[in-house]
DNA sequence: TGAATATGACACCATTTGGTATCTTTTCGA
DNA sequence: TCGAAAAGATACCAAATGGTGTCATATTCA
């Protein structure tokens, strides 16, 4: 199901981001392949990319016994909306930090 | 304590986003004028803001019997770092897209 | 002073989360 | 053809999460 999942949920946990990333690097991964890089087991990782497959960030495959896996990064654009909004305001607070430092060289 | 809440985590959470938002909003808020926008009871907006101040992500401070709470948006820095990494897959992505519609147009 | 307001601090609870182990099915390859 | 590899499905478990209600404390103000 797509879109079953937050997005911003499916981002939280470290070891989904560590999937995402090796799926940016890599094109296309088998189960196996990606539990390698994990100390938990492949029953653990395969709920993690199940999670991030309802989010629509990840697609999977069929391909003999190996079901693999590739990045779909579209749905992060919402996150990336998200945040752009409080650019502003780390913005500012550089632009008040600027300020603060030429006050104290004078 | 400051940054002993992954910011990831922190903004997992829609009650959370909201609260980010409302006091970007309005500068300075105390919890009772914040609770009024959820349906929650008050307890559960404190721990809430509690997470968010754990990830650095809001300060506050006491007058008199309340306790304003203030946006701090520079941990999210980190989220648009993460996020931005990602940008060139979506933007390939786009090409691809238009590539096919080009496609079906000729 | 005394009531009402604002919040902190707990104790408590149901549900979700993130992991495990195990069994089954499908597929590969010697 | 038969054993090993890959993965799905499921049951299970401890800990974290996201709420609640209640009591205590500090502060305002009539």
């Amino acid at each position: 199901m797509n879109g079953t999942r937050d997005v911003y949920d499916a981002i939280a946990d470290p070891t989904r981001r560590k999937l995402l990333r090796l799926l940016a690097d890599a094109e296309e991964l088998p189960l196996n392949k990606l539990t390698v890089h994990f100390q938990m087991g492949r029953t653990a990782v395969s709920k993690h990319l199940t999670i991030l497959k309802d989010a629509g960030l990840v697609t999977h495959r069929k391909v003999g016994r190996e079901t693999r896996y590739r990045l779909n990064a579209a749905p992060l654009m919402e996150i990336e909306d998200w945040v752009s909004f409080y650019k502003k305001f780390w913005n500012e607070r550089m632009l008040l930090l600027n300020q603060i430092l030429q006050e104290e060289q004078e």
